[in-house]
RNA sequence: UGGGGCGUAGCCAAGUGGUAAGGCAUCGGGUUUUGAUCCCGUGAUUCGCAGGUUCGAUCCCUGCCGCCCCAGCCA
C-alpha cells in the first residue's frame, strides 16, 4: 500500500495467531517473511494471495519481507520474467525496499553447505541415472532400496562433487543426494537429490556454475540466510517440511525458520496453474499473459481492476488450510466496491438507437452539468450537451414491454438522466427492425426543476448524436463456462470448457464528449451499465478502446431472467 | 491398500470443554434522477457420520466416510 500508516491487525487466521504467539513469547523480536516466485512465468491472483499474506503480515507486525527470486533452474527461467514480476508486485502496492534477493546470490554458500553435508557423511554422489534412481525409490506403498553408491567414502564424495563443480562430468551423469532413509514412508526423505549437473548458462550467474541446487536444498537455506522467521508456503509442500527441517539441522545454518503451509487459491470458472496459463497463451486462446480475461495481475490490471480491489479480495477470502473454491462474484464484487468509490461517472451507449425529439428546436443545444460522482463532490462536474437527436441503448426500449419494465416503450415515458422526461410517440422501422424513435419532451421536467405529479419510474442514459464520441468497447466475461474447467473431461482437458462468449467487441459505441480526453487505464462508471477502463495497449486518443471491467449489479436482468426461466 | 493434510450455512471463514464471530451470496424492506450505491432486517437447535468420556463436546477419545497432496536430476 502506498500509505505509510500501519495497517491495523484485524485479520485473524492461524498464521497470524502463530506469529502473535511467537512475538508475545519473545521467540522473535521481529518477524521476517519472503515472497519467493520462480522467474518462469507471470504472477496471477493466486500469487496475490501469497504476496498479500507475506508482505501484509510483515507490515502489520512491523517486520520485513524479502522479495526473493527462486532461480535455481536456469533451463526453465528467464530474466524477462523478473521485471514483469517486480512490476506486478509493485502495482499490487508492495515495497520490498532493498530486500530484493535471488537464490542464486547464495550459490557459493549453498555449495559450502553441501560440502559440509558430505563431510558429515550426510550426502553422497550418486552414479545411478535418473531412471535407476526412480526405480530404487520404491513406490507409495513399497520402501525404496539403497543405492550401491550410497556408501562411498567422504573423500571420494568430496572429490567427485568438486569435479562436478569443475565441469568434468556430463549433464545427468551424477547428482548429489542427501543420505536420509530409503525406506521412509515420506518419499521426500528417500535420499532426495540436492544438486544436478546442468551445463547451461544461468540468467544471473552466467557460466560460473554447471551444477545447480534443487528447491528442497535451496529454499530452507535461503530462508535461513535471510533470517526468515516464518516461511509461508502452500499445502503441497507440507510433505517437504521434514526435509526442510532436516537440512537446516544438519548444516550450520544461521537460524531455523518455521515453515507453515496454507491452502492455495481456487476460483470457480477459472484456471490458475502456471502450466494451464501457459497453455492458454501458447495455444492462442487468449492474446497473451495480459489478456483482460486472464486472472494474471497484468490481465486484471488491463481489465481495469484497481490494485485495491485485488487486495480487498485477498482480505475477503482469508487464509486457512482447507480446500476452497471461491465464487467468481467475490472477485467481481471487490472491483465494484472499489470502483464505486473512485470511478468518475459518464454516459455511454453501447448499442445505439436513434431518438428524435420532435418538439425540441432543430438547432438548439443545451448543456447539463452533472457531478462526476454522486457522493464525492470534490471530483467536480462535467458538461453533457443535449440536442434534438440523441442515442439511447437498444436495451432501454421494448416494443412489447414485459411486466415491470420501467424503460421506454410506445406511448410510455422515461426520464433521460440529468435531462428531460420524454414520451415515445412513434417507432420507425426499416425491414421490420426498429431504427428510430420519435419522441416528445416535456420542458417543465428539466433536471433540477420541480415537476410535481411527474413520477417517472424509469431513468435511462443517452448521448447527443452530434456531440458523441465513437468508441470501441470490449465486453469481457469469464473465460470459462464451467465452474471447474476440465473437471468433467476424462483427460482433464480444460480447453473444451472455454467460454465462447468471453469477449464481445462492439465498435460503434457512443460516449459523452467528456470521455474524449480519457487516458490509458482511466476507469469510468458508464452509468447504469458497468465499469470500463481505457485499454492500455490498443486505445488511441482518436480511437478510444474501453474494456469492461465488470457490470453493475443488475437486479432487473435477474428479475427478467427469472421470469423467462419460468416460461 | 504407505505417508501427509482437510471436512463449521450456497461460497469463504473465526471459534472454544459451557451452549456457533464476520464477510460474500440469497431473500425481504427503506432511501435514491444510475433497476447502481447506501441503510435496515434475514439463515446453523447445529459444526462429515457413528459411538464413547463428561453435569455439559463443534472443541477430548475411538471407529468410519468423503475430498486433496506426494513416487521430477520442477518449484
Amino acid at each position: 500500500m502506498s500509505d505509510n500508516n500501519s495497517t491495523p491487525v484485524t485479520a485473524t487466521d492461524f498464521i497470524r495467531n502463530i506469529i502473535r504467539e511467537d512475538l508475545a513469547s519473545g521467540k522473535h523480536q521481529q518477524i521476517v517473511t519472503r515472497f519467493p516466485p520462480e522467474p518462469n512465468g507471470h504472477l496471477h491472483i493466486g500469487h496475490a494471495k501469497s504476496i498479500h499474506l507475506n508482505f501484509g503480515v510483515a507490515k502489520e507486525f512491523s517486520g520485513k519481507c524479502f522479495m526473493r527470486f527462486d532461480d535455481t533452474n536456469p533451463v526453465k527461467e528467464d530474466e524477462q520474467y523478473v521485471e514483469g514480476i517486480l512490476k506486478d508486485v509493485r502495482w499490487l502496492g508492495y515495497d520490498w525496499g532493498k530486500s530484493q534477493t535471488h537464490a542464486s546470490d547464495y550459490f557459493e554458500q549453498l555449495y559450502e553447505f553441501a560440502e559440509e553435508l558430505i563431510q558429515k557423511g550426510k550426502a553422497y554422489v550418486e552414479s545411478l541415472n535418473a531412471e535407476e534412481i526412480r526405480e530404487f525409490r520404491g513406490s507409495l506403498t513399497e520402501a525404496g532400496k539403497n543405492s550401491p553408491y550410497r556408501e562411498r567414502s567422504v573423500e571420494e564424495n568430496l572429490a567427485l562433487f568438486r569435479k562436478m563443480r569443475e565441469g568434468e562430468y556430463e549433464d545427468g551423469s551424477l547428482v548429489l543426494r542427501a543420505k536420509i532413509d530409503m525406506s521412509s514412508p515420506n518419499i521426500n526423505l528417500r535420499d532426495p537429490v540436492l544438486y544436478r549437473i546442468r551445463k547451461v548458462s544461468h540468467q544471473r550467474t552466467a557460466d560460473k556454475w554447471c551444477i545447480y541446487p534443487l528447491y528442497d536444498f535451496t529454499h530452507g537455506l535461503s530462508d535461513s540466510l535471510e533470517g526468515v522467521t516464518h516461511s509461508l508456503c502452500t499445502l503441497e509442500f507440507e510433505d517437504h517440511r521434514p526435509l526442510y527441517n532436516w537440512i537446516l539441522a544438519e548444516v550450520s545454518a544461521p537460524c531455523l525458520p518455521r515453515q507453515i503451509e496454507f491452502s492455495r487459491l481456487n476460483l470457480r470458472y477459472s484456471v490458475l496453474s502456471k502450466r494451464r496459463l501457459i497453455q492458454l497463451v501458447e495455444e492462442g486462446h487468449v492474446e497473451g499473459w495480459d489478456d483482460p480475461r486472464m486472472l494474471t495481475l497484468s490481465g486484471l490490471r488491463r481489465r481495469g481492476y484497481p490494485a485495491s480491489a485485488v487486495r480487498l479480495f485477498c482480505e475477503r477470502i482469508g487464509i486457512s488450510k482447507s480446500a476452497n473454491n471461491i465464487e467468481m462474484n467475490v472477485l467481481e464484487d471487490c472491483a465494484r466496491e472499489e470502483l464505486d468509490k473512485t470511478a468518475p461517472r459518464a454516459m455511454a451507449v453501447l448499442k445505439p438507437l436513434k431518438v428524435v425529439i420532435t418538439n425540441y428546436p432543430e438547432n438548439q443545444t443545451e448543456e447539463f452539468e452533472p457531478a462526476r460522482h454522486p457522493k464525492n463532490p470534490e471530483m467536480g462536474t462535467r458538461k453533457v450537451p443535449f440536442s434534438r437527436e440523441i442515442y439511447i441503448d437498444q436495451d432501454d426500449f421494448r416494443e412489447d414491454p414485459p411486466p415491470k419494465y420501467f424503460r421506454l416503450s410506445p406511448g410510455k415515458e422515461v426520464r433521460l438522466r440529468y435531462a428531460y422526461v420524454i414520451r415515445c410517440d412513434e417507432v420507425i422501422y426499416e425491414n421490420d427492425k426498429v431504427v428510430e424513435l420519435r419522441c416528445t419532451y416535456d420542458k417543465a421536467t428539466r433536471s433540477g426543476a420541480k415537476a410535481e405529479g411527474r413520477k417517472v419510474k424509469g431513468i435511462i442514459h443517452w448521448v447527443s448524436t452530434q456531440h458523441a464520441v465513437t468508441t470501441e468497447i470490449r465486453l469481457y466475461d469469464r473465460l470459462f463456462s464451467a465452474p471447474n474447467p476440465g473437471r468433467n473431461d476424462p483427460e482433464g482437458n480444460f480447453i473444451n470448457d472455454l467460454n465462447p462468449e468471453s469477449v464481445e467487441i462492439i465498435s460503434d459505441c457512443k460516449a459523452e464528449p467528456e470521455l474524449s480526453t480519457a487516458n490509458p487505464e482511466d476507469v469510468f462508471q458508464f452509468e447504469r451499465v458497468g465499469y470500463f477502463c481505457v485499454d492500455a495497449k490498443d486505445s488511441r486518443p482518436d480511437a478510444l478502446v474501453f474494456n469492461r471491467t465488470v457490470t453493475l449489479r443488475d437486479t432487473w436482468a435477474k428479475l427478467e431472467q427469472e421470469h423467462s426461466g419460468q416460461n
